[in-house]
DNA sequence: TACATGACTATCC
DNA sequence: GGGATAGCCATGT
């Protein structure tokens, strides 16, 4: 486990359900430009059920990829049980589901 | 120590 | 809006 995998499973536990993020607004919020490693990170997943992993896509508003049991298609799965719409591997109003981070100095 | 890699992003057409 | 290319930086070998 490296400090920075830490990082993104405590932010990732941030993420309210029903909402998604993106890789890019983790790095922010962790204040690092490390985007990649983000995605390393969270591909890891050792606390899979505890760690809604499936919660964060690229910023492209597609699915991205998912390491859990069934790939992709798993997290689609589970982001429609959380009542997040996916169509052609592509979330439905990804925007509205965006959740970013409360930056403390970005705050006003 | 140096090189390669990866659940990405920004830019260019 | 979408495919291809380059940049990115922590981790692992």
């Amino acid at each position: 486990m490296t400090p920075f995998q830490e990082e993104v499973y405590k932010a990732l536990e941030k993420i309210p359900k029903g909402s998604v993020t993106t890789y890019g607004a983790i790095a922010k919020y962790l204040n690092t430009k490390a985007i990649r490693v983000v995605g390393t990170a969270v591909g890891k997943n050792p606390n899979a059920p505890q760690i809604p992993c499936h919660r964060v896509v690229p910023s492209s508003g597609k699915i991205g990829n998912y390491s859990g049991e069934g790939g992709v298609e798993t997290k689609i799965r589970l982001l429609e049980e959380e009542g997040v719409e996916v169509k052609d591997g592509k979330i439905v109003n990804y925007q509205q589901h965006l959740f970013v981070f409360e930056s403390q100095d970005d705050v006003l």
